[in-house]
DNA sequence: ATCCTACATTGGACTTTGTCTAAGTCAAGA
DNA sequence: TCTTGACTTAGACAAAGTCCAATGTAGGAT
């Protein structure tokens, strides 16, 4: 992740003592977590980071295609930092619980022309949800 | 539409000019409103209609199977009453328009078992993203 | 090393979306 | 038509996110 820092750098982001430790905290696999985790992660470290420069930092990642925004329950947004490996997400169904998954096959060419409407079709977002072995046993 | 009213009449729900008003404004294709949208749209044929009975009668309906919770852009959720036809989702980046689609193939089978964590996976959600026709030439 | 300033951060007010509750209303069976 | 439990209502509340004016500071300029 202090790569992320360094070529974040040289496309002229100002290096903060708050964007760092954001950064710091959206390092890792399988790291899907909403706005106010983050937040509360990063307080950790700095204590006297505000929400609001979360939310900006957040966003100007997402802008910058360095992380990506996942909503699986249409409440608060996630956020993945797995950004620059394309993959999908396997939901549990009880726990919330989110993997990073990856489909065989070309799911863009599954949608046959007749159903693109004249879009021109550019991405495609898939989500399974399922029972984790955690909460089937349980 | 009114086949609906019937059938929940037949499963026990009273029938109600709100409820009534909530099926009618969510009749049709491609019909994907927010639940603040159906108010509106509600509020227009009876105008008393309150924003909680707009929100129990969708969860009510969710509930039942009639109609399906879509959320494409992480804001309000949208409400889809096309659940009885399985489909997926085409939304276009620029306007927020939502179309109903049918994808070729089995997307559940597309994830390997190797990718499943030991999870027992039931479901998939898939939205495709591009720029539909209008806004294309716009 | 210090200064400058445009950019970043802050806290709090505000908005949007959704949930909850207590009191009043009404659909439909008896 | 009466009764009753389910339904509806308005408004308070909560969660998630945005916006703003005031303040602070990173990093280039000197």
């Amino acid at each position: 992740m202090s790569d992320l820092l360094e070529r974040l750098r040289g496309r002229g982001w100002r290096l903060t003592a708050q964007r760092r430790v954001v950064a710091e905290v959206l390092d890792g696999d399988h790291v899907h977590y909403t706005a106010d985790e983050v937040h509360a992660k990063a307080a950790d470290l700095l204590p006297e980071i505000s929400r609001a420069t979360v939310y900006n930092t957040l966003g100007e990642l997402v802008s910058l295609g360095e992380v990506l925004e996942v909503s699986t329950d249409g409440r608060a947004k996630r956020y993945d930092p797995n950004a620059h490996h394309a993959h999908q997400h396997l939901v549990c169904s009880r726990c919330g619980t989110i993997r990073d998954v990856h489909p065989a096959g070309d799911l863009l060419a599954d949608l046959p022309t007749e159903e693109r409407f004249g879009f021109q079709v550019s991405a495609v977002e898939v989500t399974y949800r399922g029972v984790c072995p955690n909460c089937a046993t349980a």
